[in-house]
DNA sequence: TTCGATTGTAACCAAAGAGGATACATCAAA
DNA sequence: TTTGATGTATCCTCTTTGGTTACAATCGAA
């Protein structure tokens, strides 16, 4: 099992938002350019960010994206969410139908759920302590230090 | 995303041969049953379960499944690390190939390694804070008291 | 040694999801 | 009206998951 990479990719994707954003209207064009993917795919992602009222998506000419919310209001968690739609459903899954004639099988949800949820829970907790701010502020300064070589 | 639900049911196969090991040796008929599916899917959990060095499989009449190690010794992260292979890979993925003509696609990685690392640390820890004692003693309680009623 | 019960596994299959690509409609601004 | 951008429909390939059938390999006991 692993998190698609739509999750680092938006995470990309809104790090040139704000990395750029002094240079020109950053495009989905540009972004998938940096990712080395298809614009299309950036577009997608754009309107799940859209609907999560992460970033602002204009079209037309000189159109692009911008962030609908401060850096710094933005965690890991919100991005994660946004991107990875399955999540209503929770991060485990069981098997359909447990056999309610077994009498474990028919506790298994008793017994699990609890801490299943814990182990979500601490996920959700520790990509909520991040900040998309932080990430940029990273960014930057390898970048600078980058160029003083 | 979702953890396949081979986790759970490997839970539930462990749970089922504690619980039910007086009775009688439990098999891949009986788990199947319990789980409500085939029984070749959880001879290929016993597969992966028995290279992890959790359980002991033996063939033949009489044959089945018990514990290769008490029960107090098993954590939730062992079940997971055996049952879902992809594990040595990372719980997330990147996009192949970031550009390295662009200054934020050739450091995303340096920014996001070590955060991602945590996130998955973190919900490695959790898993490794429960035993597999633990969830069998909470079966064994919920399905006394069932009886009682 | 033979028989029955059980695991091990090969060979398929269907469904779902991920990532990708093309094409084109829609919209905004100059 | 033209240009450039997003929105989205459609199609594609791969991989993973879960499932099923079939049968070989193995063990225990009669």
């Amino acid at each position: 099992m692993q998190i698609s990479s739509r999750f680092t990719i938006a995470i990309q994707l809104l790090t040139c938002i704000e990395v750029y954003k002094s240079d020109s209207q950053v495009n989905s064009e540009f972004i998938s350019y940096s990712v080395g993917t298809n614009p299309v795919i950036i577009r997608k992602i754009f309107g799940q960010l859209k609907a999560a009222g992460i970033i602002n998506v204009q079209r037309g000419g000189n159109g692009g994206v911008s962030l609908a919310v401060p850096a710094d209001k933005i965690t890991l968690y919100d991005i994660y969410r946004a991107v990875d739609s399955v999540e209503a459903e929770g991060l485990f899954r069981f098997h359909e139908r447990p056999s309610a004639k077994c009498a474990v099988g028919r506790n298994m949800h008793s017994v699990m759920d609890g801490r299943l949820k814990m182990i979500q829970g601490t996920l959700e907790k520790e990509m909520s302590s991040m900040l998309l701010s932080d990430v940029i502020i990273d960014m930057r300064y390898i970048i600078e230090n980058e160029q003083e070589k």
